[in-house]
DNA sequence: CTGAAAGCGCTTACAG
DNA sequence: CTGAAAGCGCTTACAG
């Protein structure tokens, strides 16, 4: 079941190794009763080429690497990569693709990892999650390897590098817009670290939907954090002196943590402020607590970021792909207003 | 960069392709000055070998697939899985493999999955996460490929399959017996599926601790539940009409359900109902609550798993490994309990 | 439609 | 210590 070749298959079948090569590979030119004859031997031994063969002369491995840079600390807390892997891994299975995965814990782990992904005959191309500061040289070592490479989140530097991310600048606008447009005079935010396009990416969306509408940009209402619920909870705290009557949390998780300090401070929700969040994934507390947030695709943006790799390797030439992809409004009861997701 | 052979660096180096080969793989029998030759054109050049032409000849491809079956339906909501995968990452940079993994997200996906993991020239060996009683047939579709194999968890039927596993009888046991020497006279307990083993040998630790006190071993007090925070509040609200005065549950998250279970209808913990978990994840909650639980070192568990993997790789006898990991009974405050670790 | 032959880029006895 | 040669198991022009 595991010694055979091609070879052996060619034999029992009283065909060449050519013929049952091109069987397998579901080339046209064999004749019917051929491929019959072929395909019949196959299943009978249960033969599988070898990929290792299949590779060094097809110079195609079917493989590609996830890379989670050491900068991507909350993968072991933050729900949203596990759904990310679900959908890459979808779309893998779907595409005939197998995932090698590499988790940067530490940086020394970090630079061991880009002899292994450059050695060639390995991976066809790589996504890099990332979106981070830190990750700039990372995404320049990876380029000069000349492996189709796409970064999953907008780098810091955008040039030349494709990227596929959520839109989340509009996402944020849309988030703040509906606050607006159903009356709250007083909107603060609490971001993501700013040393992240995340982070920047939906403080500026804040930025756009203020500056559109009749209200006054208030420094102090915009705060820094961390995308945790803890982070989100102090945020709050300080956000209270100032009063506001709603707030844009820039995930889910901080949104839970200003919800419990609001309450915590003796206010209601929505009644005193509205609150909304970002991300919607399936975590139990967002739907006990009527969140009302930007549901954006994890799954779906998982496997999108495939297919466009893929793009990348059949299309050895250097194109640059920028990829997008929106997000939806989720009206619940956290914001204080009633369905409304026409926009 | 990338179009270069062995043959390039030879005729660089002067030297012949076996030579350049010797020194790339560390071998000894090349004088010092050859070999410092050699290194330099190809620290100049930033070579490296083919990967998929070293595994055709070697029969080695330095990869291992990490299998989640479709019954682990909890990977995107289980922070265990993140850190199991942290643990296995470490282990495979550490001793220079690269991981591959699989993630059946349908029954169907893992059909197509077989053939894949299968086929020659690509994986030196799979993990198989498991434990539960739906991957019994594929992981005797996993053994007939012959590739070496390490189930994760303890299979139902453990004949000739190697396996690791954290010994979640003894550890049960010794969650149940610190209640039992502490004064609680009515424990019950909440247990995880028993279609899987980690449920069973929960329970039976349970049974065992009990067993082996002067207490009675009573049937009621055995709540079957799933893991969940929500699956333990509702075993919770059905065993409170027993009037419990202490929980083990088998999980945090359904510790966690429990003790929200127990808050509702007006008790106190741990004055009223004492409560043990088992995991001591991460998780923010299990702090807040000043969880008394079992901690399992699931970082250290990947970590090993593969090392055990690479045993049996390198070891082609047909060893059959099982291997148990101890755990750790953490006192904290829900118990009711001063700290009391020695045991 | 089919087969013989070359070649993908390495490693590893073998001979010296 | 070093090199020439065979071979790992496939795919793919090429010729027929």
């Amino acid at each position: 079941m595991s010694a055979l070749r091609l070879e052996d298959i060619a034999k029992k079948a009283g065909v060449s190794r050519s013929t049952v090569s091109r069987v397998i590979n579901n080339q046209p030119n064999v004749s019917d009763s051929v491929r019959k004859k072929v395909l019949e031997v196959i299943n009978l031994t249960g033969f599988s080429p070898n990929a290792a063969a299949r590779t060094l002369v097809s110079q195609r491995s079917n493989t590609i690497g996830l890379v989670l840079p050491h900068s991507v600390s909350t993968f072991f807390t933050d729900p949203y990569y596990p759904h990310l892997i679900k959908g890459i891994s979808q779309a893998c299975n779907h595409y005939d693709f197998t995932l090698a995965l590499f988790v940067a814990g530490t940086k020394e782990y970090q630079e061991k990892l880009l002899p292994r992904l450059s050695s060639k005959g390995f991976l066809d191309g790589v996504i890099l999650q990332s979106g981070h500061h830190a990750d700039q040289s990372l995404i320049l070592d990876l380029k000069q390897t000349n492996l189709p490479l796409l970064v999953a989140g907008r780098p810091l530097n955008e040039e030349e590098v494709c990227f596929i991310d959520i839109d989340n600048v509009a996402a944020a606008e849309k988030a703040v817009r509906h606050l607006i447009i159903n009356g709250r005079k007083r909107i603060a935010t609490i971001t993501g670290p700013l040393t992240s396009t995340v982070g920047l990416d939906r403080m500026n969306g804040y930025r756009n939907a203020i500056g559109g509408s009749s209200q006054k940009l208030i420094d102090d209402f915009i705060q820094e954090s961390d995308f945790t619920e803890i982070g989100g909870y102090k945020a709050m705290n300080k956000l209270l002196e100032l009063q506001p009557d709603a707030i844009f949390a820039a995930s889910d998780m901080m949104a839970i943590g200003a919800i419990r300090a609001i309450r915590d401070s003796g206010r209601e929700v929505p009644k005193d402020i509205a609150v909304v969040g970002f991300d919607d994934l399936p975590i139990p507390a967002v739907n006990e607590l009527q969140l009302t947030t930007i549901r954006q695709p994890v799954v779906q943006f998982g496997f999108k970021a495939v297919e466009t790799l893929i793009e990348l390797i059949e299309n050895d030439s250097p194109i640059v792909k920028k990829v997008l992809m929106d997000t939806e409004l989720i009206v619940r009861k956290s914001c204080g207003f009633i369905k409304n997701n026409d926009w």
